[in-house]
Order: C-alpha cells, then structure tokens, then sequence
RNA sequence: GCCCCCGUAGCUCAGAUGGAUAGAGCGGAGGUUUCCUAAACCUUAGGCCGCGUGUUCGAAUCACGCCGGGGGUACCA
C-alpha cells in the first residue's frame, strides 16, 4: 500500500553504468538513467551479466521486439569493443545481452568485499530516516510458542538490515501490560491463586491460571464479567490489583528476557501498553474537539461509517480503554519522541482492520504523517491444521523447539565431528539458528504450518545449510595459510561455475535493498541459499579433479580462487548476521 | 452479507516491476568420499501455475467473475 521508502539508488557499478551509458547512446528513446532502471540479470548466466529489454520500443517502432534488439545490438558492436568493462554484446529474442569483462568485474566484486569486511552491502542510504518498528509485542503472563516466534524475527531481522542501509532505527517491544486479558488474571489468582507456585514457576502458572479461566469462564459467563470489573479497578488505580499486576509484569518480563537472549534479538524500547495510561485522556480530548468521537451504545468510539468500516471504539460501556485507545497514543508518543520516517508495525493480518482504522482516525486527527505508519503483517502459524492458541492451550513451547533443535544437532556433532571444541555452544548456535531460518524463509504473508521434520531438517536449503557451508570456506581459506590477497590475477577465474558466484555476491547490496523496502527478510534466506548452493557447486568439482580444487597446485590459480571462496564466506557472515544467526568458524 | 489474505510438482516452497524454455529442496530412482568438513555434490523422473473470461506483442504475475482454504467484521489483543 505505502510506497518503498528507500530510493531504489540502484548500485551504480561502473559495468552497468556503462552499460546505460553505451545503450541509450544508440536508442535515442531512452536516457542512460532509464535503461539503467531497465536493466535485468539474466535468468540464465549463459546468456550474459546484464540484459536489456527491448519490447516497450515494439509499439513506438512498430517493429517486432527481436529485430529491434538485433538492430541495437549492432549499433552497439564498435562501441562495446573499445568499451573499458564491457566484452561483448548479443541479440537474443527481444533482448540485448552485454556480456561484461569477467576479470575486471570479480576484481571490482572480490576486491570490494573483502575491502570492507563485515560492512560489505552496507550503505547510507538511510541516513536520517529513522525507522520505528514494533514488534513481538507478547502478552504479559503467556508462554512464548512458535506463534509468537514470525513477529519477533521479522522485526529483529529488518531491524538489522534497516541499521545496515544506515537507517537510524529503534526497535520497541509493545508489551502487551494492560487491558482486560489482566482482568482475566486478577480474578483467577483472586479465585485459584497460589502464591507459592508462583513463586517457583511464575510464567508458566500464570498461563495455566489464564488457561484455567477461559475454560471455566465457558460454564461460567459471570467470569468474563467480573474480569472487565477488575481490570477498570485496575485502571482506576486500586493499589491492591496494582501490585498484582506489577508483580505479575516483572516475572513475565524476565522469562521474556532470557528468551530474547537466546535469540539474540534486542530493543530499544520495552515501552508496552501501561506506558500510555496517562497519555491517552490528551489524545481523547484533541478526537472530542474536532468532533471525532461520539458515544454510542454507552460506548465512546470514532464513527467511520462513510467508509463502511466499523467504528473504533475507544471506551467501553464500563468506561475502560482499548487497545486501539492506547495505540493512538503509541503513535503519537513515537512521532514526537523519534520523529520517524516510517513507524512500521509486525503484527498477524488478523489485525488488518484495527490498523487500518488506526491510520484513518490519525489521519482525521491531521497527522500527516499517518501515511509513514504501516502495518507489516504476516499469516499464521498453525500446528497440525490448527491456529496455536494460549487460551486453548493448543501450542508449541519455544522452549521446547530450540531444545530439540540444539539437541539434535548436538548428536550431529558427535557423530561428524566428535572432538570439535566448544561443542555445546557451537550446537546451540547452529540449532538456534535452524529455528530462526526455518521461521524466517517462508515469505511472511503466508500461513505455515509447524511441522518438526522440517524445523529438524538441516538439508539443503536450511539454516544449518547456509552456516555448514559457511564454516567449510572458512576452513579452505585456513587451509590456504596465507594472506587473501585482493592483488591476483582474477584472469585465472574462468569456469562459468565461478562467474556464476561473482555474479550473485554483486547482488548482495541491492537484495538488502530489497529486503528493506519490501520488509520481507525471507528474501536474504533465498539470496543466501542460491549463494550457497552455488558456491557448493563450484567447491564440490575438485573431488573429481584436482584441478579444479580451490587449493590448486597453481600459487596464482590458487590465489584468486582462495580471495573468491574469502569473498563469498564474508557475504555469508554477514547475511547470517543480519538474519540473527551467527556463523560458527566450525561445526 | 461485506472486507482482507492464500491457492504453482506427491509434500514444503521460490518465481520480486507482466518478459527468454515455470525453478529449488524434501520424498522416489541412480551415482560421487586416497581429496578443502558427504550437514556436501552430480544425474533423473515428476506441472490444465484452483477454474473461466478479458486486457496485452506477451499473463503463474494485471482486471472481472466463480470455486476451495484461512482471517476480520462494537466493547479481547
């Protein structure tokens, strides 16, 4: 809906600069900065570096779109010949493939990587716009299952590449502290609490207590009453329901803690819904002045029936807030204390409609800047065809999955590579990061289906894959026991095989664009796992021939294949890095 | 009822702005370790891209209509 914040500033390589430069030189339709738009990679690498599509010029010319690219393509035949970084041009179907000077092009793409190390695809593009995301938001007094697994990953994982595009960014966790679910809580501790065992597993028994009233409140309707009758008590300030609840946020908050350390996932802010108890009454007042709200069946809401919406309600019967009260607040409270460029919200689609109207009621509200606010919503996660559900109790622990994982890539270890040292941190790292790309792969709108073979598989196309294959160049490259050094003869590079991996480690940086203006980091776990799959391919061939081997018998052909292998490794460390894995140097 | 999302190989999914012959993995069949880690690699079979109509030089991709699945739709978040 909102459109890409960040410019798509193409990166500008001098290869297809001059690939523009040289094409709308001879297509007088065309400026250099459209054909630079314009400019594809080939599907198949066979083919060419770049392609450039000629059918936008069928109609004007009135000609078919392959006698068009032939005719460019010859126009461009002296011109490539003497060009600097280009090699050849060709004419296929409607397309005009330039073919680049390979040894230049991996000087440029090897040299470049391995010069900035850890900062590769980093860019500044993002200077000065600062961006807000909320995300994983739990509810305080629930156990953390895989549902609540895509919010926090997204959002850390965006956080991450933003702050990579040279974005100033700040990660809020929206606690969900407040609201009538607490009522819920307040009156089964009131009915069934047990201090002791709160004491000893405090999470875990205030979920079952949660569990507990919305199984009994089935039989009991008057239950749901009296839980809407506590949290206005609550919110009314009783010091008694006040020190429950502060008791019952601090333990939740630590569990919560441990398990965002253990997936290496911060924020900036933990700044939840309690926060804006005391923001919300000037919000209420500016929607009253301009004539925004009214009251309603003894409720106060927003009418939005011009745009056939339902209304958005800000005040119950019994007087109490919402949560779309309090995240007006939120939002306001953001744009005054970090002025963002864009606030971005990681939250299920199921919750489409409530932003929806909160964007709306800002907007009504004069906030311009309703239109940087965006609700980046992703599908279920279900278990066995069903939605995972804390009140049902129907849910996969997280605990329960990274355990299992790093257990059982544990076993691996001990049966690939028994005396590696620090074994147990290097199983948790890798069985981790197995959770975290399995849950950030799929693309994020759509439902998925928790499944433990496939969360369990570290085959091709898993996160283990990436970080294995990782950990197997870092050896080569050990191996090797020299500098890498970016002074070779990138001559010597010439299988396809080997041009196929210069070709995608140029494509880091503007597929980290992509991620970003998309907000879809399930697009760096594709770009790693073609990377890796391609680089496998290359590294596997010298099992057959040695010379083919990276440490070939040749110093200089050795060399550059040792700076390409270097090269690729670091573009996987950081894509992992971004992605919130870490990438063992063994396994 | 209305609104939103999804539908691609047996299974899980890519296909990003409409573009070259619709691609991977798992599973199936077959193969590769004197070697830099076999958590790897290679070969192979397997497709009315849910159905229909339209727009276009060109549609898995866009529009409209169906079908199937999921979600939302006033006092939960």
């Amino acid at each position: 809906m909102a459109p890409p914040t960040t410019t798509p500033a193409r990166s500008q390589s001098p290869f297809a600069a001059e690939v523009a430069t040289l094409s709308a030189a001879v297509v007088a339709e065309w400026s250099s900065e459209a054909v630079a738009a314009m400019l594809e990679i080939p599907s198949d690498p066979e083919r060419g570096d770049y392609a450039l599509p000629c059918f936008p010029l069928a109609r004007e010319r009135r000609l078919a779109p392959p006698k068009i690219a032939a005719e460019i393509a010859d126009q461009l035949k002296a011109k490539v010949a003497g060009s600097e970084w280009l090699e050849g041009v060709e004419a296929a179907g409607g397309y005009v493939n330039f073919r680049v000077k390979g040894a230049r092009f991996a000087q440029y793409v090897v040299g470049d990587i391995l010069a900035r190390g850890d900062d590769c695809g980093r860019s500044d593009a993002g200077t000065g716009q600062t961006i807000v995301i909320d995300y994983s938001s739990p509810n305080i007094a629930k156990m953390f299952h895989v549902g609540h697994l895509r919010s926090t990953l997204v959002g850390a994982a965006l956080i991450r590449v933003f702050g990579h595009l040279g974005h100033p960014t700040v990660g809020v966790n929206h606690i969900g502290d407040w609201g009538t679910q607490f009522g819920k809580l307040l009156v089964a501790w009131d009915l069934w609490g047990e201090s002791d065992r709160l004491e000893s597993h405090p999470v875990e028994y205030l979920y079952e207590l949660y569990v507990r009233f919305h199984k009994e409140a089935k039989a009991r309707p008057d239950l749901e009453e009296r839980a809407r009758d506590a949290f206005r008590l609550l919110e009314t300030g009783d010091p008694e329901a006040r020190k429950l609840w502060q008791r019952f946020r601090d333990c939740s908050l630590e569990e919560f803690g441990r398990i965002y350390s253990t997936l290496g996932v911060e924020f900036d802010s933990f700044a939840g819904e309690s926060f804006y108890e005391d923001k919300m009454q000037p919000v209420l007042d500016r929607l009253a002045q301009r004539g925004l709200s009214t009251t309603s069946r003894d409720a106060l809401i927003v009418d939005l029936s011009d745009l056939d919406w339902p209304p958005m309600m800000l005040r119950k019967q019994d007087e109490a807030t919402l949560y779309a009260t309090r995240d007006l607040a939120a939002a306001i409270y953001r744009h005054e204390t970090y002025g963002f460029h864009k606030l971005l919200y990681v939250v299920g689609q199921a919750q489409e409609l409530h932003f929806n109207q909160l964007f709306e009621v800002l907007r009504r509200l004069g906030y311009d800047w309703a239109d940087d606010c965006e609700h980046v919503m992703f599908g279920w996660v279900k278990f066995k065809d069903q939605h995972l559900s804390s009140r049902e109790g129907n849910v996969v622990l997280l605990d329960e999955v990274l355990n299992r994982a790093v257990e059982m890539v544990d076993s691996i270890i001990a049966e690939k590579n028994a005396d590696l040292e620090d074994r147990a941190r290097v199983a948790r790292t890798v069985g981790v990061g197995a959770v975290i790309f399995a849950d950030l792969a799929t693309r994020r709108i759509r439902d998925v289906n928790f499944d433990w073979d496939e969360v369990l598989s570290f085959d091709h196309g898993s996160g283990p894959y990436v970080m294995y294959t990782h950990a197997r160049l870092t050896r080569i490259v050990q191996k090797y026991g020299r500098p890498v050094s970016t002074a070779v003869d990138y001559e010597r590079l010439t299988d396809p095989a080997e041009r196929a991996v210069v070709q995608q480690l140029e494509q880091f940086g503007r597929q980290l664009q992509t991620v970003a203006e998309r907000r879809e980091p399930s697009y760096l776990c594709s770009y790693l796992v073609d990377l890796t799959s391609t680089v496998n391919g290359d590294v596997q061939r010298g099992a057959k021939d040695p010379s083919l081997r990276i440490l070939a018998d040749d110093p200089d052909v050795a060399a550059v294949r040792v700076a390409l292998v270097a090269a690729t490794r670091q573009v996987l460390k950081v894509g992992l890095d971004l992605l919130g894995m870490g990438a063992p140097e063994r396994m």
